[in-house]
DNA sequence: CCTTGCCTTGACGCCGGTGGCAAGCCCTAC
DNA sequence: GTAGGGCTTGCCACCGGCGTCAAGGCAAGG
């Protein structure tokens, strides 16, 4: 499978994958030509990528998860080094969900006329 | 008032209030050799910038609050638009809240073993 | 031979709010 | 005179996950 079909069946751009590969979570041998020929398993890879990623973990979260399905696991989650970042990001989300939560009462009682406090940074979910 | 002792006043840096003047939040009139000199009124100004974008506005999201400001009101939310910006906002955190709370959910049953599905995009508490 | 369409690497752009550096002026004190 | 501090403008760096353009190689068909 080449460049082109994999982005298309995962549902991504052929940029992306390179990004991947260069950032060592998608593998590739490549053909006499110098194309990058890939194993039907990576698509799965692939998509285990882009699902982690749209719930908000970062490129450098996802490696375990990767290394879990290379290492013939079903499922990219069961392995201890998963799970530790799972835990990592339940405990992120927890907290950004707090904070989101003060905010949320600062504007409430704003949009009541009252004032705006404090309250600090760094809540994603991309 | 200069820069200096506005930025220290304010509990930030001269580079930051520059950069605000730039796009146009805070004033300053300059003296004959070309010093920024501020108000004290700008003091209040600047800390209701920060105060916003600790909450998680853009500054141009800030601009009603301070026009408000300006304008001679005791608060800068006071005024129509930004009470409009404060409802759109809030309608932000909402949602960012309520993907957020899928997020957890989806990882909670990822701990318990199960497969993660979808999520998207831009949640923010910069 | 030429076009078309795949592939390659390399590199800049974006977004937002700064940090930080450079080169140079202004003012004061010694 | 000179050292030191505050001020000026201007511009590069950062972060992260790509989009996008550039310039070129390779394969196949008319």
């Amino acid at each position: 499978m080449l460049i082109g079909e994999l982005a298309e069946r995962a549902g991504t751009s052929t940029r992306t994958l390179r990004y991947y590969e260069e950032h060592g979570l998608v593998r590739a041998r490549r053909s006499a030509n110098g194309y990058r020929v890939y194993e039907d398993a990576e698509l799965r890879v692939v998509r285990e990528i882009r699902a982690l990623l749209a719930v908000g973990f970062a490129l450098d979260d996802i490696r375990p998860f990767v290394a879990c399905l290379r290492a013939g696991n079903p499922s990219g989650d069961v392995c201890p080094d998963s799970v530790v970042v799972l835990r990592r990001k339940l405990a992120e989300v927890d907290a950004c969900i707090d904070r989101l939560s003060t905010v949320r009462g600062q504007l409430h009682a704003q949009l009541g006329h009252a004032i705006v406090s404090r309250e600090d940074a760094s809540c994603r979910t991309t």
